[in-house]
This record gives structure tokens, C-alpha cells and sequence, in this order.
DNA sequence: CCCTTTCTATGGTGATCGCCATAGTATGGC
DNA sequence: GCCATACTATGGCGATCACCATAGAAAGGG
């Protein structure tokens, strides 16, 4: 996967030597977890780069295009891992709807229980800062969201859903998840997991069928 | 409601001569509109007095604390407007959950066309940024969500619902609303205000009773 | 051996950040 | 007329911002 990575890079490096260290991936990783936290402008490429432990040096040969170059790969990171937790959840609960949800609910949840309700979601946090990201970066954010939905409609098809019902029904779970992020990190707790989980289930219990 | 707003701000001059500018509510307001769009961070406060139309040397003559006292009286204002709106929409739809709740993403969906999707949330913006808030800000925003939350349980008691259902369902529209914010800014479009609002319907058309 | 390629080090660019000290004007109360 | 208060203007503080130019070390391929 580390070929797909490199791929999705715009710095396709024309058939040279492989890779010595793994400070551009470190960086990637550490510009990830800072924007999670910390929102995009509020974090400098000096803060990335210390803690990184990558040295100061070679930070423009491994981004030419520098920040906004760093944002991007650490989305395109990001959504991937994204998509595949969403995939696994689909995967394990193939035909049931409510248990789909449920399971969702549980692992956002349990994620931001285990970072201490630090990392916000980078798609929302780039998105709160739209005027700073050029459109590149902008369009790699919305296209998370799309595709995000997309995994979610096409569990609910599977689920017998009528298309239209599959996709409003999705949007409005990702919101859901988008807004609870949010709260629990101010609230520093999950109960509003807990609270999205219980109206899911009184919806399900009574409108299903 | 201008002695409500001096009151809640920590700088009350005590008896002196009154206002002679409202140099200091167009740096609020300015500041309120920036963050909004921008972020917390990525708003200067050099743009914030240039595009208020305020002098440049009295910004910490109006604000001695500088730009987190801003934000504060920003925030403030910010929550007493919307919760301002959510009690008015709570009163013409008194005992109506579902009408109540179309109410509300009828008229978020409107915010955010008017403003051609420019216009975040200021709560969900200052809480993506919240390593760079102190602690009384940190407070107000919490309290933000809090106290928005309280009106729309309040209303759901009012249809009948049990206190704790009332909780859950006011905590899961709030959360359901700050997603939407995110993704339609994203989608430069009303669509998962509409989602929601299917979702919001065909829960109770199969549930209430 | 040399050359290409990968990667690092140093040091600085100009711009902007939030903040503040100093000084000055305007205006109403007394 | 005097003085306190309300407000503005100027200029610069040190720090940090993203970015880059120059130089060179390390290492595998020919």
C-alpha cells in the first residue's frame, strides 16, 4: 500500500532509488494527528517538524508545494483509513441496519475515548477553515464526504433501503457523526454517542419494516 | 440589551461618560462574521479592525485583553441570537415536535444560503481550535452547546416526551445540525438540511404516537 | 572512479502575528 | 478654565509564519 500512497502523490519520484528514511511518512503522520487537534492554520510547519523528529532540512525535497502539499497527503491518508473502518463495520454487519449504526456509533466513540477527546476529524477542521486551503485541498475534503456517505447509502441498500432512503439516510448519519465529534470533544465525553445510539434505536424499533 | 451585553463583558467602566462611537460593536460584530468564515486562528486582528472599520489605536483601549476578550463578547452574542431564534421557532410550534423540527432546518438552511455558504458556526469553529483557547473561553463555548441543547429538550418535554428521550433527541438534533453546517458549506448546497428533514419525518410519521 | 539521486544542515527572506508604550485629541461634568 | 474620561494615532516590540537558496553528505549504479 505503500506504492498506492506514493501514487497518489503528485511527487512521483521518475524511477530513482527507494526510500532511505521514513521521515516523509513521519511528517505526513504528525501533520495528520496536529490538524486533528489543532485545526490547519493554527499549526506550524515548525511544530510538524519537531515532532516529528524530521530533520528541519529536507522538508521542501519531500513537499515541494510545501503545506498545502503536507494537508493533502495527510488527508488523502486520512479519508483511506476512514473509508476502511466504515468498510469493516459494513462488512461485519451485512443486512442489518440498526447493528450497522450501532457499531458506528461504538467505534467513533471508543476512538475519541482513547485520544481523550483530543482529535477532532480533519475533514470537519479543514472544512471550518475553507478560505485557507487553495481548491485542490478543497475538493479532496468534500470528495471524503462523498465518499464517506457512499459506503454508509450502500450498506443501507444492501439493507433493502430504497435508493433515495438509502442516501438521506446516510447523509444524516455522517452529519450526525460530524456534529457528535464536536460536542464530545467539548463535553468530554461520549454520551452524545450514546444519545445519537438511543434515538437510532427508538427510530429503527418503530418505523422499521 | 445593550446594558445585558456591557454587563457580561469583565470591562465595565464604572460611571463614566457614556459611548460616543460604536466602534467597539462593529469590531464584535466583524470579529464574530471573520471567525465564522475563517477560524479563530486564521482571523488577525489586523483584519478584524481594518474590514470594522474601527481606528487602529484604540483596539486595546475597547478590549484590554486582547483577542481572546473579543472572542468572548463575540461568542456571546453569537449564542444569544441563537438561542434567541430557537425559542422563537420553540413558541410558534409549541407541542409540535415534528413541525419543530422541520422549523429549525428550514431556517438553518436558509442562514446558510443567504450567506452563500460562508458562514460556519462559531461554537464548532472555536471548538476545532480549542489548544488555542483559554479556559474561560473554552467555558463559553461549552455552555453554547449547552444551553441550545436545554431549549430544544425543553420543547420536546412540552410535546409530551419523558425528560431523558427529550435529552436524547435535543442532543442528537444539535449534533445532527453542526454536521450539516459542515457538509453544506462543503456542498454549496441545502441538500442534507433536506436529508435531515426526510430522515426527521419518516421517523415520526412511523414512531409518534 | 564518477555520477546521479536521496536526504540533511544552515541561515536567512519578507511578511504577519498579537500586543503594547507613548502621546495626543475630543468632550462632557464641575 | 480645569480635569477626568473617552477615544485615536503612531510606531515598534519580539516572535513566528511559510518558504527557499546554497551547500554538502551518504550511498548505490554505471
Amino acid at each position: 500500500m505503500a506504492i498506492t500512497i506514493a501514487a497518489s502523490s503528485e511527487t512521483d519520484y521518475v524511477e530513482g532509488m527507494p526510500r532511505k528514511t521514513d521521515a516523509r511518512a513521519r511528517a505526513i503522520a504528525t501533520a495528520e494527528r496536529l490538524f486533528r487537534i489543532q485545526g490547519y492554520t493554527a499549526t506550524g510547519l515548525t511544530q510538524i517538524i519537531e515532532e516529528s523528529g524530521a530533520p528541519k532540512g529536507s522538508f521542501y525535497f519531500h513537499f515541494p508545494r510545501g503545506k498545502a502539499q503536507l494537508a493533502e497527503e495527510a488527508i488523502d491518508q486520512y479519508v483511506a483509513a476512514r473509508i476502511a473502518v466504515l468498510r469493516n463495520i459494513s462488512a461485519g454487519t451485512a443486512g442489518d441496519a440498526l447493528n450497522f449504526v450501532q457499531q458506528i456509533f461504538r467505534t467513533f466513540a471508543a476512538e475519541m475515548v482513547a485520544s481523550d477527546f483530543q482529535y477532532g476529524c480533519l475533514m470537519q477542521n479543514l472544512a471550518n477553515e475553507l478560505p485557507a486551503l487553495d481548491a485542490e485541498l478543497t475538493k479532496r475534503v468534500a470528495r471524503g464526504f462523498v465518499d464517506s456517505t457512499e459506503i454508509v447509502a450502500e450498506h443501507f441498500r444492501g439493507c433493502g433501503f430504497t435508493p433515495a432512503r438509502a442516501s438521506s439516510t446516510a447523509a444524516a448519519l455522517v452529519a450526525a457523526l460530524e456534529g457528535a465529534r464536536t460536542i464530545a470533544r467539548l463535553e468530554r465525553t461520549p454520551a452524545i454517542f450514546e444519545a445519537l445510539a438511543e434515538v437510532g434505536v427508538q427510530r429503527w424499533a418503530a418505523a422499521e419494516r
